[in-house]
DNA sequence: TCTATATGTTCCGTTTATCGGAATGTTTTG
DNA sequence: CAAAACATTCCGATAAACGGAACATATAGA
């Protein structure tokens, strides 16, 4: 029953907008915007003036159309103190050229997991579940199961408490939760068996660095019949496990060189 | 007669927030940003939450800190589309090391410029006119009047409707900045001695790209003493000439592969 | 372990910024 | 040059934001 809630307030409303500007780099006139996100001129035209005030965005001089300011691009400057998404690249892409399949990093953000970097395989059948920038319950597909799996106890149970509502929209209960940590336990790795996409399977293991903290997770998904045991042991928890180690290496590089 | 305006809207108590967190890049408790932002704690809560809501912030599990999140990442990325700071770096230290000065890089935002480089010489007394980050009318300073100047006739015509007041809180008139251009035509670079901060001087030129896109300024800041004509002409001029070219090429061949 | 203090969160009546429709300017287009 | 599209301002009604105070939770000290 998912009441299509309209936007209200003018965070948010700011905020959607700068979505719509964040997809037209080049800028884009009034009008457009009031397309794009359906709130009436007067509105648009008074958060863009705000959102010039705070340099968030600016007016070109001769087209007027809107684009986003520098001033963003400084403040994101600080939000990734470790572009971890480019360092991945290249084992990323490893990955799916070995696998042929769909590679998925996530990362850990209060009680939510993070798509940051996508990478495709060469199979014609392609398992696109989580795009970038998507996020999810800490605990619900694979990426953020194994996410939350690597966490204290401590940790599990705030992110059970905080997530209570947002995991019932995927139909995941607590039980079924508990059921898939039994199981991260043993396997040492998360398992999502067409729970969310019906057909899909996906595998996923945590990225820790030499001083034991969690910074990401690196998921495979594929077609169930691409999933069997012998291929997952044998071939692609191998292969994870190695890009998830050099990345935690490169990563506790970073932070001290 | 600067009325000290309080802060009011949520989009730019929004701002503030964070801008406060930008400086904090390993979160701030909420009873920080309530010291920081001068805002009453439930404001700062409700902010918070929004800004939770849109992803711009989170809270860490266990600390409860609040930081910026993975979303004001992905916004900067396309707010930038080539990183002219990043590129510029290595030309703006060679020419602090040989100008012994300070280097400034600005480039235009609509009707304001915005300083987004600066390397520092080795010659004790720094001239800071300017931080990264800071805005100032286009037309008022050395960066902001190379750029002023290097603009068509029409957009110099909008600048000047746009920034009356903002130019006035400079002191700069209409008439000083005509003349300021006419210097500018002549001596193919701008110049600023002692008008915005008494005792110290500054110079400039353009960067523009191969299709004559305006991209940047250089500019160059020092103490009278170090301004002599001599000096500009013979030493600081035929340096930053270079840089700005060599800037230039370097902007064209990023946007093209 | 229990108390005290600091910190974080919710409640609620008041105020004020926000809302959108309509009117007014302004620029592009035929 | 007229008409259409677009951008900006005005205005009354309303809903959202406001902050003080009450409540809850966490941290530190006895």
């Amino acid at each position: 029953m998912t009441e299509i809630a309209a936007i209200t307030g003018s965070i948010p409303r700011a905020a959607r907008i700068i979505d719509v500007l964040t997809k037209a780099p080049d800028g884009l006139s009034l009008a457009q915007i009031v397309a794009e996100s359906d709130f009436s001129k007067t509105t648009v035209f008074r958060v863009l003036a705000n959102l010039q005030d705070v340099g968030y965005v600016f007016q070109d001089l001769e087209s007027r159309q809107y684009r986003l300011g520098q001033k963003l691009a400084r403040i994101s400057q600080t939000a990734c103190r470790t572009d971890i998404a480019a360092i991945s690249k290249r084992g990323m892409q490893r990955l799916a050229a070995l696998t042929e399949d769909t590679v998925f990093l996530s990362i850990p953000e209060g009680a939510a997991a993070i798509c940051i970097s996508r990478a495709t395989g060469a199979f014609p059948i392609r398992t696109l579940t989580l795009n970038v920038g998507d996020t999810r319950p800490l605990g619900v597909g694979a990426g953020a199961l194994a996410l939350y799996c690597s966490m204290s106890r401590k940790e599990r149970e705030t992110i059970q408490r905080i997530n209570k509502n947002w995991m019932a929209d995927y139909g995941v209960s607590e039980a079924e939760l508990a059921a898939d940590y039994a199981v991260f336990q043993k396997t040492a790795y998360a398992a999502n068996f067409g729970r969310i996409v019906a057909g899909t399977s996906a595998i996923s293991v945590p990225v820790i660095t030499g001083k034991g903290r969690l910074v990401a997770a690196i998921a495979i998904g594929a077609i169930d019949a691409r999933m069997t045991p012998e291929r997952i042991n044998t071939v692609l928890i191998p292969a994870m496990w190695q890009e998830a180690t050099l990345l935690a290496q490169r990563i506790d590089e970073m932070e001290q060189g």
